[in-house]
DNA sequence: CCATTGACGAAGA
DNA sequence: TTCTTCGCCAATG
């Protein structure tokens, strides 16, 4: 059984984006639109915050910020960013993150065996 | 079925 | 560099 009982139904694609989501690691955040990337949907970047709005607990959801590394959240923005800080992420004196530092590829590849 | 909105992003001014 | 506009795509009214 899986979520027969759950009334919530499962989009493959907000699994997906969650999946995504809970692989990035402590100090490096990924963009709505490089997560739609990687799943194969380059134009689903307002689908992925979409999803990321119904995000379950558990998921670094902190994590997951615009493109220009500014902070989405609302209220927790603020919130998000001290989270963010105590991760170690690299922050610009606008308060917005360093994409260029913090951005996570999404694929290892040997970041250590270059 | 059409109009509006939204945790986006790129391009233009 | 900041602000505005347009394009994308799904959900909602």
């Amino acid at each position: 059984m899986k979520n027969a009982d759950e009334t919530r139904p499962v989009d493959p694609f907000f699994e997906q984006v969650y999946a995504v989501v809970a692989r990035i690691p402590p100090g490096q955040v990924m963009a709505y639109g490089q997560i739609a990337r990687v799943l194969g949907f380059p134009r689903s970047a307002r689908q992925v915050g979409r999803a990321m709005r119904h995000c379950p607990d558990g998921l670094p959801w902190q994590r997951v910020v615009m493109a220009n590394g500014d902070i989405t959240g609302g209220v927790y923005a603020p919130l998000r960013r001290a989270m963010l800080e105590q991760e170690g992420v690299y922050f610009l004196p606008d308060g917005r993150v360093d994409m260029a530092r913090c951005r996570w590829q999404g694929k290892p590849e040997d970041t250590e065996n270059k």
